[in-house]
RNA sequence: GCCACCGUAGCUCAGCUGGUAGAGCAGCUGAUUUGUAAUCAGCGGGUCGGGGGUUCGAAUCCCUUCGGUGGCUCCA
């Protein structure tokens, strides 16, 4: 007799019986003693133990269940390519993928056909077989298969025994669990081939992988389909095209940004939104140049430790200079420009510094991953005993900040010292406590990232969630034991001597081109009124109206409301429908009923329809939902 | 940087196995003067990313280069 919790409740039967309950109760797989392990193994379970089922709607069913459809892709891919060597294939966050290396490149028709083999081997219900067997029994079982991977795999294992499955004629190396047959998987898609180096090293040989997502019915993988093109439809490269934001032109350059009007000016509502606020916060602003000479850097130590992200350097008059990475050198000059006294603590200097980095050609990305952009940067100046409540300063700022733009949803991360640091140890356990305390004095939920922190000290990293719950890094608050050592940045203490201040560098959207593009994506395009480039359509019925049309746009722009005329000798429908395309937020049409009565009524980018309004009404209306910054609609 | 794929009018795309380019939208002109997501007609627009080669002939095949896309690697 066994014992199975179900629900909590724990039931005591015979195996057989065991595994009929488990799975009607939806096991895939069955944990024992917190162990996942495959459900055919119930047999040799022993006696007493407590068996729990793992279904598909837990994340480690689902990974099994993915894992497995990657076997299944893999078979399918022996059988129509025997060339083809196997790699290695896990399952993913949203999928799974499995490597491979083969001579010819897959094609899109090749992915139909591993699909439709692998139909075949669903429907043949094979069942997956774990053999315990000896390792160099497997390493002569994968020689003789010519499978050098799994082979180079195997003799990198200690293990004197290894497992391996077998699922109809196709073995492979793999500790598992897995389905207990292939005819468990229901619903799955083949989604894209990429490159991927063996091993993730760059020198190695570079393989083929296979991406694919499979889940528990069709009605899911449908949802997750949708999610996907849901994610086309916001990617801010076309919508950027779209709304004429912004765009890169090859002359100019890869990775080089060029703001179009639409951009630029949801750019300065940023911009101006972020200044404001950064005063009222106690910054001061900054503005420095874009180059410096080399030297800087080099007592920086970017040089050392960036070099492979700086441009070339450039003769000036037989000096070399070098276009800023980053803003630091400068703000520390400008701290370093007269004496300071711990009177004057905390000193917060602000700048939107534009800085450029060598990206590789592959990783640029729209206005993701780009050469130039402005940081949101910051560098402020105190004593290490400030840190904790500067830390809580910053992110009680960041929180408002991201929160402004629809920004409610974090995930942050704590990251500590890595193996390559300056300062001593004592320093940085001060600091991170300092860092620690401070979010676990917010009740921030955070996930601590074991030697990620910078070599220079710890930070704190938040990303924020989207509105379709995609997580992206945009601030980071970082501690700096090194830079004011390097630049022998001093203060003057209560003891009349000088002493060593803290720096914390701080970004809050990271980049300005960057969360740009996160924006656009959030919103879909469609912004909020207050970011919105233009803010209210004025469109007329006929050329009669535009002299009254023309007198209420003035009277909007001179209320600084963005008024765009759509005047044109055009259906009404057809200029309605061009507001709405360009998301323009409200739209106003006038015709002889609107000069008769004197009243506005308004439309929606969705189509309601508010109103009608007096002209007084409606600016005092916009206004108040320009300026509350509100991310609904309200008229 | 690496692997694969892609690059045709301002935009989205068609153009099979080589026979010197086409649609829709946008633009311009005209008619129409219109009531909440597309009025009709006409016109202009491309050395098919650049360079080289094969061929009687290249958007189409080959090489090379630049750029983009999906990944890998990287991301202070």
């Amino acid at each position: 007799m066994i014992k199975i919790r179900i629900d909590d409740k724990i039931e005591e039967t015979d195996k057989a019986n065991a595994k009929h309950k488990l799975i009607q109760q939806g096991a895939i797989a069955i944990k024992v003693n917190g162990k996942v392990i495959d459900l055919n193994e119930i047999d040799s379970i022993d006696d007493n133990e407590t068996i729990e089922p793992v279904s598909i709607n837990t994340s480690e069913g689902l990974e099994i269940y993915r894992h497995s459809t990657s076997h299944v892709m893999a078979h399918a891919v022996k059988i129509l390519f025997p060339d083809a060597k196997v790699a290695i294939g896990p399952a993913t966050d949203d999928g799974f993928y499995y490597d491979f290396d083969i001579e010819r490149a897959f094609t899109p028709e090749d992915l139909e056909k591993i699909e439709e083999k692998m139909r075949e081997i669903i429907s043949e219900n094979n069942a997956f077989v774990k053999k315990v067997i000896k390792r160099e029994d497997a390493i002569k079982l994968f020689q003789q298969k010519g499978e050098d991977y799994k082979v180079e795999l195997l003799q990198e294992i200690q293990d004197d025994e290894v497992t391996v499955y077998e699922e109809g004629d196709f073995v492979d190396l793999c500790r598992g669990p897995h389905l207990p047959s292939t005819g468990y998987i229901k619903a799955f898609k083949l989604l894209s081939v990429a490159g991927a180096y063996w091993k993730g090293d760059e020198r190695n040989k570079m393989l083929q992988r296979i991406y694919g997502t499979a889940f528990g019915n069709e009605k899911e993988l449908k949802k997750y389909l949708q999610f996907l093109e849901e994610v086309k439809k916001r990617d801010h490269r076309r919508l950027g095209k779209e709304l004429d934001l912004y765009s890169i032109n090859e002359e100019i350059g890869p990775g080089l940004i060029l703001w179009h009007p639409n951009g630029a000016i949801i750019r300065k509502c940023i911009e101006d939104f972020w200044r404001d606020e950064h005063l009222r916060a106690g910054y001061k602003l900054l503005y420095t140049p874009h180059i410096a000479k080399l030297y800087l850097w080099q007592k920086s130590g970017h040089w050392d430790f960036y070099r492979e992200n700086m441009y070339s350097p450039m003769e000036i008059e037989g000096i070399s200079y070098e276009l800023k990475p980053m803003n630091c050198p400068f703000h520390i000059a400008i701290y370093k420009s007269s004496l300071h006294s711990y009177r004057e603590f905390p000193i917060r200097y602000a700048e939107l510094g534009t800085v450029y980095r060598y990206e590789r050609s592959g990783v640029l990305h729209g206005l993701l991953r780009v050469r130039g952009f402005t940081q949101d940067d910051a560098h402020i100046f105190c004593r290490e005993d400030q840190i904790e409540e500067e830390i809580l300063h910053v992110l009680d700022f960041t929180l408002f900040i991201l929160k402004t733009f629809g920004f409610d949803n974090y995930e942050i991360y704590l990251s500590t010292r890595p193996e390559k640091f300056v300062g001593t140890e004592e320093d940085w356990e001060r600091a991170t406590n300092a860092l620690k305390q401070a979010l676990q004095h917010k009740g921030l939920d955070f996930e601590l990232d074991p030697g990620e922190g910078v070599f220079y000290g710890p930070k704190i990293d938040i990303k924020v969630k989207d509105s379709l719950g995609r997580p992206w890094q945009c601030s980071t608050i970082q501690v700096d034991f090194n830079n004011p050592e390097r630049f022998d940045v001093t203060y003057r203490g209560q003891d009349g001597k000088d002493h060593r201040p803290i720096m914390i560098h701080r970004a809050l959207m990271g980049s300005l081109e960057r969360f740009f593009g996160i924006l656009i994506e959030h919103y879909a395009g469609a912004f909020p009124l207050w970011l919105s480039p233009q803010q209210i359509a004025v469109i007329t019925v006929a050329d009669r109206h535009v002299e009254y049309a023309e007198k209420i746009m003035d009277t909007l722009r001179r209320e600084d409301i963005r008024v765009e005329p759509f005047f044109e000798n055009e259906k009404v429908g057809y200029k309605v429908r061009q507001a709405t395309i360009r998301k323009i937020p409200y739209s106003v049409i006038i015709g002889d009923k609107e000069i008769d009565s004197g009243l506005l009524t308004v439309r929606r980018r969705t189509g309601q329809q508010s109103g009608p309004y007096r002209i007084e009404e409606l600016i005092e209306r916009l206004k108040r939902e320009i300026n509350s910054r509100s991310l609904e609609l309200t008229l």
